[in-house]
DNA sequence: CTTGACCTTCACATCAATGTGAGGGTTCGA
DNA sequence: TCGAACCCTCACATTGATGTGAAGGTCAAG
């Protein structure tokens, strides 16, 4: 597919489709004429890296984490440098923190909107 | 205690301390001569906000939950508006969208971790 | 052959979170 | 009274993720 498809598919604009090709986070090859193609795989690709973005990862860590997150669970090991490991335990843990303090957040909130309910249906009864 | 105690206390920076206060985060008292004075409960507030702003979460939503989260378990309810709580509402989805997705990558990276590791241990065996 | 819907690159704009520094007051101790 | 260590505001710079648009190539259909 082409990059409108990719595009419409994923529900990124093409603008961002060639801002993480840009970033190496997403490969495409090339039609004669110049055109991006995308195969089907780049559809849950791109999912996953909205989702680390979104999760707050900037796109230099999501380049490093994503071959490690790939769908056959058969982990191909890149150059699988000590620094890169390195890199990858501090992530992990970074993302276990906000993770923790993701939740607590949630709950907080989350319990805050139950008591305003609660209030609201005890005022309006 | 003046901002400099501030910065220090919670490892942040001054510029961004007065940024929190610009952005309406955060509120401080003035000496006379125009110092900014806080006391502890900034202490966790800021440390509340990085925790939220390193979740990804940005500065106006910050705001709307914010005062959701205080300690003492006195909900206060300010004035809430109806359209202030489906934003809540909203935000409290997303946390949980959040969470999810950090929780399965985190995983996915933690796996990678193991296996590399005993691939080394393997290796070098 | 032209029009319209694609695609390309390039480049400038924006927004939030930050860095950085200039220019200038206050306070306190040597 | 001078210097160090604070504080202030103002304002421009930067970085990452985006928006937006110009100038132009490709291609299928009328």
């Amino acid at each position: 597919m082409r990059i409108g498809e990719l595009s419409e598919r994923t529900g990124t604009p093409r603008r961002l489709l060639r801002y993480y090709e840009e970033q190496g986070l997403i490969v495409a090859d090339r039609l004669p004429n110049g055109y991006r193609v995308y195969d089907e795989s780049n559809v849950d690709r791109v999912a996953q890296i909205r989702g680390l973005l979104d999760a707050g990862l900037p796109t230099r860590i999501i380049k490093q984490i994503l071959p490690c997150l790939n769908k056959p669970r058969i982990i191909h090991f890149p150059d699988a440098t000590p620094e890169m490991l390195a890199t990858l335990e501090e992530e992990r843990d970074r993302m276990t923190e906000r993770i923790r303090f993701l939740t607590r957040n949630r709950d907080a909130v989350a319990e805050y909107l139950v008591a305003v309910r609660e209030k609201l249906a005890a005022g309006s009864a």
